[in-house]
DNA sequence: TATTATAGAAGTTTCGAAACTTATTGCAAC
DNA sequence: GTTGCAATAAGTTTCGAAACTTCTATAATA
């Protein structure tokens, strides 16, 4: 039922929740060496986050679904006290709506709170890509051209292989828009345009839901989006990207209702 | 030693925390006939979201403080998992920050902190206050005048009163800025300009600690906002409202480090 | 039939104790 | 002295049971 399930958890690691900046990580070998920049052990809590966050955005739940303590618990086999943890900051995520003594729901979808969403995702990703071009080292470019590759292997599939394999497609699709914005140095509007983002991530499940998109055009477009990038076209890449979420979140919008 | 706490709990109606809208009263009497639209019992673990957020804008916890259960629960009277609860909240908010194992504290402040929140807090206010003023109806105006005047009244007072009643001068403040937003139809705006208050309201207490800002500057200042609102003077406004913002905060950051 | 009252079920909210992790202290060996 | 290690203390994290609230179904009443 469940795809991918283990590098979920590991990946969701961009920074919606954290506070300070990117640390968040957990320590258990005393000193490992190699260690990336954030590698994570985190505690069971905060693994529950990224699971019931991913969950929601993969419509396990459908939007409004009440979420009972008595099903959650078994299916993630914790307690309520660390679903409640879970669930709380989800709700000032704006995941799961909390009304006094009747519980937590799934948040409701509309066209029009897609329409707000793409908008400020807009917004932010506009802006952090820009200030990442001015800012972005060697390393941040590898990074985008590495993780462009990734998610081209699986665009290049045929229908049915992208299909079975559409968890990855998320996880790397993510992947890559983080990349490109990076090197932005503004933590806030990192973290704005990561809460934006995994919004807008819901909405994009629910269209692979409905019906399929246009096939190729959307690698092509992220190909494009990349090479401007990396040629420090600033203009040209902010371009590219407005278009490329508007159409998207355009072509979901008529989905719903 | 806190002050006007029953205030409080009904005026946090923004809706930082909240999915729904503005509903965040207490209850009490089983059925109160008059019920304004929403009247919404909230649990004690609401309120203790806005009671903790209250506390560390107030600076009752200094940034980085770490919050040790053993106080909590004592200071508030709650149990450990009501107030964990509340701290994660918190933690999306980015009023407090989370380390695995070693708990919770409060979230650091920085000049550059300040300056990315502050930037981010005038782009949201000025969208959200130029789509109020062309949206806004009778009402609405009428709101924003009668939360100036109130603002004004503890503007207009001594130093010393003024000081003495801070905390009053805090909440109606908030209400006379959320009042002039009030009828932007855009959720998520709403919802990312709230957030951004409250981290800047954080700062505007540790300016309160340091030093008094210019004395009667600041209330000219709101009535110049208020009278070009209501004339739907939109241009205006805005950059009005610009101004008072970033000289706020540069006036703020020159006491930071 | 429709309405209200009541009992029971279902579900949520709160709490504190048990398990676990991290920090501190004391003590010995070098 | 200081380094290493163990023992203890302090603190966090997790869990499930008890209290409480809301919902549902049934019965009583007009």
């Amino acid at each position: 039922m469940q795809e991918s399930e283990t590098l979920h958890t590991r990946q969701a690691h961009s920074d919606i929740r954290g506070s300070g900046s990117l640390n968040i990580h957990l320590k258990k070998s005393p000193r490992n060496a190699e260690s990336r920049d954030d590698d994570a052990s985190l505690s069971s809590g905060q693994d529950l986050l990224a699971r019931l966050r991913a969950d929601i955005v993969k419509h396990t739940f459908a939007p409004e679904t009440k979420l009972k303590f008595s099903d959650l618990t078994e299916r993630y086999g914790l307690g309520i006290g660390t679903l409640r943890e879970a669930l709380s900051q989800l709700v000032s995520e704006g995941f799961v709506t909390l009304e006094s003594g009747k519980g937590f729901r799934v948040a409701p979808v509309s066209r029009r709170d897609l329409a707000e969403v793409t908008e400020h995702y807009i917004a932010f990703e506009k802006r952090a890509l820009a200030q990442s071009i001015a800012a972005g080292d060697d390393e941040w470019e590898t990074r985008i051209v590495a993780s462009f590759h990734s998610l081209g292997i699986i665009e290049d599939l045929s229908w049915a292989e992208r299909m079975r394999r559409h968890g990855d497609w998320v996880d790397r699709h993510r992947q890559f828009h983080e990349a490109l914005v990076a090197a932005c140095a503004d933590r806030w509007l990192l973290r704005l345009r990561s809460l934006m983002f995994y919004q807008l991530e819901r909405y994009r499940f629910l269209s692979k839901m409905n019906r399929e998109k246009s096939p190729t055009r959307k690698g092509t477009e992220h190909r494009a989006i990349m090479e401007a990038t990396v040629a420090r076209d600033a203009t040209k890449a902010v371009a590219l990207l407005e278009r490329h979420i508007r159409e998207t979140s355009e072509s979901i919008s008529g989905t719903l209702d």
